[in-house]
DNA sequence: TTTAGCACTCGAAATAAAAGAGTGCTAAAG
DNA sequence: CTTTAGCACTCTTTTATTTCGAGTGCTAAA
């Protein structure tokens, strides 16, 4: 024994048949139906042998003895990354898409979450999108509005078109005075200054400067650096959520899948990795384990050149790799041209 | 036959049992099983005849022959309206409630969410809050922000402490001029009026009446009127969803419950009506069908003493009300009473 | 190296049987 | 007239048993 096995011409078109049969009808494929999806003709029993090999090379398993094979994570990676054949964009799903995404007022947020729907349609996944990160946003404006005696909202705007508010409490009442001196200090200090200055650190000697003033102040202050934070860390949206359940491999899982969704925030690191123009991890490729059972799909999207955020998919690992990508890509492009277009500085 | 039913003390006993012991085990209920339910002694073949009569009275039924009773929509009804003896508040749990939900920086979007988590939490079952009411919120303040050549934040602040903002695409560039005209006709035409003036009508006139600024202007108030729309359609925050999959006797309308509850408008509809201190909707009750296994218990808060939102909870008919009745009345008198201190006007 | 043939495995579906909980009705007792 | 014991009957749930079929792995011949 110990022959050593190696990936002949032959055993590609097996693994991509079997794939590809799997991709399209759940089931685990064995020996004879592959025999008519193969464009060459050998009997069951030489198709079996070449599968008992991929099997043992890690690219096959079976669910149990007596039942067809289905792709192992290693399989679908070689199969994305050597044998796929992308297909092409359907013209009219594109100007459709187009028309769709395209039809907002220009706000990103609506923009963003009309993409997530139209990918979480058009794949019948569930759709996570990222708002344009405000990495490098510098603060554009910032200052409180009073709505009451003892509250005010603060309000923070970014390079970047993010707006973020809150409200806030002060324990003094809240005079034109105190608006005025706030809006002084942002626009001495923060205007115009990346938002991660905005850290507690500068806060608290800037605090510390303000001399009888710091009490009254102090709490804005906070707020104001709660927001930043709100404003750095990319917002994720999520939608077609309950298209995970037209999918019965994920089986009793989906519920804490759809609760690992939830929360945004394992979803922001999710989708914040990775280099390429486009990351697929596939089933136990992926760092959560709640994901164990899902491919993700992430294609990202650049505003004026520079990598700001992305799109993506979550479903079964048994994705039509070859049908999605491109649509994903097709997408992500559009947004990004699209915010481009509006968040041009110049 | 054809003799006349009258409700006795001994049936709304026997009633209260079943709804009580149905509610804590799910499981329909037989003859011999409540007999150790009851502070009186007689036997099971007496409880079954009362049984029958109730369940001819339409109170109980039965999932099949031979199974035990079940309460209906009716049976719930009767005991809710007269039978059900409120639980105590838990003196702890309330101290744990009040510290979790007024933790909050004042933001009342924040306190709602934590109530609506509070909610789930301690109920299981999903959570619905809304905003404060806008309906009599008028226009604080009103401008646009540039954030590129050729687009802009409108900002939109109402008395009722709401911030919206959007951002908006003009076909011409954004000056400072353009920004003093929209914050000059703000000031002048909607600054301290309702926000349902901002209709599309009221908008026309005043473009018409731009001469040759209309054109530059326009998609500015057409935003802002989106913005008024949105501000004034109070928004509604759903929190613990995924509790709902603990209810096994939702059985497979989960998802279709699920699905109904994403969409936020019939939720808003769900929750505005009713003028009692707290509204409850059993089963069949739910004007929605998808409602139809759901029990709805919604509470009112008040802000000064009017009206102003609400928290609901939605889970399965056979939800503990004794027990959760009070505590919604405590909750929502919390969040009123602290949105009270934060909005106050004078 | 390929292929036909065949025994064997194992899950899924179908069928049968048994168990159990609860009812409704009857007739006797209070 | 009301209550209760007794009992046959109904219907679901559970468990056991069988059957079926798809698919494999192995062997031996081409």
């Amino acid at each position: 024994m110990n022959r050593v096995l190696n990936m002949t011409e032959r055993k590609q078109k097996i693994l991509a048949a079997v794939v590809e049969s799997y991709i399209r009808t759940g089931e685990p494929v064995g020996s004879k139906n592959l025999m008519g999806e193969l464009d060459f003709s050998v009997s069951s029993a030489t198709i079996r042998n070449e599968m008992a090999d991929l099997a043992e090379m890690g690219y096959l398993e079976q669910p149990h003895t007596s039942a067809g094979r289905v792709p192992t994570t290693l399989g679908y990676r070689y199969y994305i990354d050597k044998l796929m054949n992308k297909m092409e964009l359907n013209e009219a799903d594109c100007k459709s898409i187009t028309k769709t995404v395209s039809s907002g007022s220009g706000d990103p947020e609506q923009l963003l979450e009309k993409a997530g729907e139209v990918i979480a349609n058009l794949t019948n996944c569930a759709a996570i999108t990222t708002m344009p990160a405000g990495d490098k946003a510098t603060v554009r404006r910032a200052e409180i509005v009073p709505v009451s005696n003892r509250t005010a909202m603060i309000v923070l705007l970014t390079s970047a078109g993010t707006l973020k508010s809150k409200a806030c409490r002060s324990d003094m009442p809240i005079t034109p005075q105190t608006v005025e001196r706030f809006y002084n200090v942002c626009a001495s200090h923060f205007v115009g200054r990346p938002l991660e200055e905005i850290g507690t650190v500068m806060l608290q000697t800037l605090v510390a400067s303000l001399g009888e003033h710091a009490l009254e102040m102090s709490p804005f202050f906070v707020a104001l650096a709660d927001l930043a934070n709100d404003a750095l860390s990319s917002d994720v949206l999520l939608e077609g959520q309950s298209n995970l359940f037209n999918h019965r491999e994920l089986g009793g899982n989906v519920i804490e899948l759809m609760e690992f969704l939830r929360k945004g925030d394992p979803l922001a690191k999710l989708i914040a990795g990775g280099t390429d123009d486009v990351d697929i991890k596939i089933g136990t490729e992926n760092k959560y384990k709640q994901l164990a059972n899902s491919s993700v799909i992430i294609s990202h999207y650049d505003i004026n050149g520079e990598r700001s955020g992305a799109l993506g998919i979550i479903g079964p690992t048994r994705l039509n790799y070859a049908k999605l990508i491109p649509y994903m890509q097709f997408v992500s492009g559009l947004v990004g041209k699209i915010l481009t277009e509006t968040l041009d500085e110049q």
